[in-house]
DNA sequence: TTCTTATGCTACGTTTTTAGTAGCGTCAAT
DNA sequence: ATTGACGCTACTAAAAACGTAGCATAAGAA
């Protein structure tokens, strides 16, 4: 065993998509990438941008986006790492999908 | 205003990408997409792949991913629905991205 | 200097979500 | 008739998230 890979919620594979989705699947954590996608923020001006986040919240997130390598703090608030913003590409993309799944949907529903 | 677009969690906008993150930010739902990924599934099958979720929670995420056509009930148990699969492309994409991304990061990490 | 203003963040009580286990009703095969 | 698997609901306990208040620090203006 080279690598304990520590157990994620959800799946003691270690598998990286699932360290990922485990991740991904904890609230905010994808709103946070997407928000910072936009450029570098600040604590709080990330606590408005994604509509009142409670701080405890907020904070615990960018820890383990820090732990991830996905976010870093630099001067100007938070940011990307590369890493953070090749995902942040792929919720591009996501963005881009997600526009045609919705007009696919039945547009007069709830 | 035409679309109601109904308030979701975290964002009152209504934008396709916020309902996905939305979705994706609750836990084991990301998970699901996953498994059924890999073919038709059962709800029992579907709760031993995920490591034990609970019936509640998985019963809840299928109406959640049905309700927003990802994914239907088949004669063979749950299926992807065609957006399901186009969502389970992009989560392929992020299952090889992730690779990377673990071999990046200091592999004798804890 | 003193006062304001903004920052990143912690404390803590309340609410919401998830977990965990038990079991019901249905159906098909034995 | 009984057994087994199925989809799923009920219910309580535990964990996560919320919401608000506030602290400590630092930079700028008065």
């Amino acid at each position: 065993m080279t690598r304990p890979a520590k157990a994620v919620r959800g799946s003691t594979t270690g598998r990286p998509i699932m360290v990922l989705l485990d991740l991904a699947g904890q609230r905010w954590t994808l709103r946070i990438l997407w928000e910072l996608q936009a450029g570098p923020e600040t604590f709080r001006g990330l606590q408005t941008r994604c509509g009142g986040i409670s701080p405890t919240v907020l904070n615990t997130r960018l820890k383990s986006l820090r732990d991830a390598g996905l976010v870093e703090a630099g001067p100007n608030g938070y940011v990307l790492t590369p890493d953070g913003e090749a995902l942040g590409q792929h919720l591009l993309a996501l963005d881009a999908w997600a526009q045609g799944w919705a007009d696919r949907r039945d547009p007069r529903l709830p």
